[in-house]
DNA sequence: TCACAATGCTTCGTACTAGAACAAAATTTA
DNA sequence: TAAATTTTGTTCTAGTACGAAGCATTGTGA
């Protein structure tokens, strides 16, 4: 029994979103991996790179990683000696986050990298039509905010 | 000490894809937990909905959930009675998914509410503009493909 | 006809995900 | 001033993600 109800417009371009960002997180994860970090272990120590430390939750609003989450993925950068976690002397209930030396090398060495491979890709696209993807981006993830907010006000 | 590099274009587009991605999957997953489901388990569901069944190969290329990844999401909608796996006459390495009649209940039930849901959002935009968005998401979804294949071929 | 290669699915190890609950600390309110 | 509320980070749970390895089956080539 086939269900009735007419094809949303949006349907294709829903289609695109979903297989885009599926091509970008295998293009872009597979890469991270042979750098020997996971995905959400690069984000960190990309976002902290070239920085004084910040919060839990201040990375965790930059890098768009659930606090919960943010908590193991920190664990495991530590047991690695590559971030180490200070008291906050102004907020006991904060936690400082920085880069060791060795985290600040290994950012060094790993972000370039990885941007130089993200460009492979994205240089297959002209400037215009970067910039036009950009836009458009900007707009749906506008849209979806503001959908979220409606949905979070119930 | 600040690295030196020229600052690459892409990267507002970059920046602009990953955080439509983050708020696409907050909208949307939010509302499938509120159907009952996970969204991997959604994605299955919605690919089975209205077929007489799939091979696990063929279901995991059209959810891209890796199929290590995918027994388990099998394995836990069978338990919910949702699914069921059958031997494939034709060939005995390949197992047939089907809807259950529950399975294919629900469907008919979460699978118009999350478009609907959807819609919310995608509404926003206007026809050119999602067109528009398409069509630059397609662009980067086959530049992405391509530099896959490249990576692929080292 | 048989050895070898490829395919399909499962198992496994490790890392992660979201969100609720919790505890400690800081802020706000009466 | 003290109670109530909010904030921050951790713990916990069920579910997921990836990719390698394994096993059974099918396909290919000599």
């Amino acid at each position: 029994m086939k269900l009735k109800y007419d094809k949303p417009a949006f349907l294709p371009t829903l289609r695109e979103l979903v297989r885009c960002n599926q091509s970008f997180e295998r293009f872009s994860g597979a890469h991270v991996r042979m750098l020997g970090l996971t995905p959400p272990q690069f984000d960190v120590i990309a976002t902290l790179g070239n920085t004084e430390g910040m919060s839990c939750k201040e990375l965790g609003e930059k890098t768009l990683i659930t606090k919960g989450t943010l908590t193991g993925v920190l664990d495991r950068l530590e047991q690695r000696r590559l971030i180490e976690r200070r008291e906050d002397a102004a907020d006991a209930r904060r936690t400082q986050i920085a880069l060791t030396p060795a985290g600040e090398s290994l950012f060094v060495q790993v972000f370039p990298a990885h941007l130089a491979h993200l460009e492979r890709a994205f240089s297959r696209l002209s400037g215009a039509e970067l910039k036009q993807l950009q836009t458009g981006l900007a707009a749906l993830h506008h849209a979806l905010d503001k959908s979220i907010a409606v949905m979070n006000a119930d």
